[in-house]
DNA sequence: TTTTTATTGCAACATAGTTGCATTGAATCA
DNA sequence: TGATTCAATGCAACTATGTTGCAATAAAAA
């Protein structure tokens, strides 16, 4: 049920052959404390050393390459990032239109969708919006 | 199977009570053309007279909200936007990542998602990527 | 400890979208 | 038909999410 417990970010950068540099540890720091979907603002709010922008960026690329890390797009500008774990790459995410938090889901299979003839699926992105147990049941 | 195929876009407003104006129109009527989900640039290229981006994105906005059309957000960068039809609000859409053209799917039933107690469900967003059929056969 | 190669920071740019404010235009009223 | 009214438009400025080129720096290997 819980993952990556024992395992720091050095640890995963070296399994994948990576470089293990500052932002990529902080990165994967901060998602392995908050075990929740975290947006680029939320990951540098967390961390106490800052970087360029840019070198965020390039540290997600990496880390999605390397499939350390996937990314959630909820909007053009809503998207978190979470680390891999030991669920199947093909998981649901639930996104909270009210407190902003998105978890990933597990126990969901995939639809299995009837396209046309000669259609070669690569990827399946199930996002599904509500409101969490927190905020559905604390109503002010 | 085919749809608004005898309608157009002054009565599509109108039946919406919402005013005809020359942009809503315009965007409107391209999605009706091309029949395809259609990005902002997209559109503006499909149309003979140009609007502002702000005017553009307001009409988006009024679109989405009286639900005549809905978003299909493929990545930050990449955004969709398609006409409503008679489909059922919710269906999924195929994403080919070689053409890059993204097309509702129908006959889908949405996956049943085992979520905690206490969550709500507002609305289950379905992206499909891969190869249509015209990309996959096509091999060069 | 030196070398090599990848990472970092800076500047600049692109896409997607929003807000405030003055002006214009669509639909309604008389 | 013409005046009125409220919504839609255009402009300027701003935010979030990226990307690219280039010089400086740091990580891992020799």
């Amino acid at each position: 049920m819980i993952e990556h417990q024992n395992t720091n970010p050095q640890e995963l950068l070296h399994s994948h052959q990576l470089k293990s540099t500052a932002c990529r540890e902080g990165i994967l720091q901060a998602m392995l404390d908050v075990r929740e979907a975290l947006s680029e603002h939320e990951i540098r709010t967390h961390l106490s050393v800052d970087f360029d922008r840019t070198t965020f960026y390039r540290s997600f690329k990496t880390l999605l390459e390397h499939q350390l890390i996937h990314k959630i797009v909820l909007d053009p500008q809503k998207i978190k990032y979470a680390v891999h774990t030991h669920r199947g790459s093909e998981h649901a995410h639930f996104y909270c239109e009210q407190c902003d938090s998105v978890r990933c889901v597990d126990g969901i299979h995939m639809p299995v969708v009837p396209l046309p003839e000669g259609y070669l699926i690569h990827h399946t992105d199930l996002i599904i919006r509500g409101l969490c147990h927190n905020c559905n049941t604390n109503v002010s």
